[in-house]
DNA sequence: GGATGAATTCAAGGATTGTTGAATTTCGCG
DNA sequence: CGCGAAATTCAACAATCCTTGAATTCATCC
């Protein structure tokens, strides 16, 4: 783990070309992604990341801007995660979805996500941009599958995926938050696969 | 609407018998679904009261016990709510819970729901409740109707229902955020009719 | 009707947090 | 090698926020 240098830090600019930018960004996404927005504090994010809390306010101006960099600005665009998903049959896209959100929601990138969730309740534009993400992923797989309502079924899909999310990785009811991936996906894949394509009326 | 005194309050023990625990409750119900338990604050609630923040420490010790009493206490319980869905056919019970989650969360007493989700980000025991909440229900209509696995079938219904109120009320997704009721219940009771009694697997 | 006790407000304490300016050290360039 | 610019830490400030104790007013009971 990083940070856990015993000599004490002494003043003034530091030997070597550490990166202090990114190893704020990363304590960020871990510390924002364990406690939301209001939970933590700039503090914790500096000391995780072996710094002190006024290179917040150097490099990013403020919490707000650590935030803005470390978890609205996402490391992944809906695109390129698109362009992972569409080989393959129609009928399976569900599938696909679910796999691949919760295989990027438990490993590297996904403490992103639980910060966007966490956050959702008190940062206005947290919110926002989990909507962005959302419609713009969604609208072009329902689009592209050519299913009517879009709007509608892009709310559905999201409903069920944050609700995963949260269920699991935070409120950490069981047996869904200790579940390997597959049976999941096999539960859940149905559900998405009728929001996608299916009846909902 | 409450708190609407223009006359400088005074000092000491007010005339008539105004109930200012109640109010606080009350108007604590309202602020922690607004705002969740960080967001929230002491005064905020005192001044929709119409009284001292004093209050707060003085008939609850403090904010946390004022959130227990408001929030964590739940205004109705699993029980009750079972004996009202308990009458119709087996086959449309997902239909009629989710009609009836999501009438409760729209009308009084939805700022309950609304507390425990906005605040299970950042209070543990918000989670707590609200998984035996959830589990305390859906273990007894599971297990009532006969399917087996009861806890994975609790965390899914789970899972869709919690996102479906984070996606309407907390994270606002048009056009659920504003939708009747009824094509929702079209939508999504499919979804929970199939985690009580379908495959899951 | 007066005394005791409860309810309420006020003002301030104590803790935490985000932010800022000065002091200090190192890097990079000439 | 020397000098200016950038990076880093430290200490302190200002703003909140929850909490507490004293002062004040009303209710109740004898």
């Amino acid at each position: 783990m990083a940070g856990e240098d015993t000599t004490v830090r002494r003043r003034g600019r530091r030997p070597g070309g550490q990166d202090t930018r990114t190893a704020l960004i990363e304590a960020a996404r871990a510390v924002f992604g364990e406690s939301g927005f209001d939970g933590a504090t700039v503090r914790v994010i500096a000391t995780r990341a072996g710094v002190d809390a006024a290179m917040v306010n150097h490099w990013f101006g403020s919490k707000e801007g650590l935030f803005a960099q470390a978890v609205l600005k996402l490391p992944f665009d809906p695109h390129e995660l698109l362009a992972e998903l569409k080989d393959g049959p129609d009928d399976e896209f569900g599938r696909r979805i679910v796999r691949t959100f919760l295989t990027r929601w438990d490993g590297a990138g996904g403490e992103v996500f639980q910060a966007l969730v966490r956050s959702v309740a008190g940062h206005e534009q947290a919110a926002l941009v989990l909507r962005s993400f959302f419609q713009s992923f969604f609208t072009k797989v329902i689009a592209g599958l050519g299913s009517d309502r879009v709007e509608l079924r892009t709310s559905l899909c999201a409903s069920q995926l944050v609700g995963m999310g949260l269920v699991r990785y935070v409120a950490k009811f069981e047996p869904m938050a200790s579940s390997d991936i597959e049976p999941l996906v096999t539960a859940i894949a149905p559900t998405v696969q009728r929001y996608l394509t299916g009846d909902i009326d």
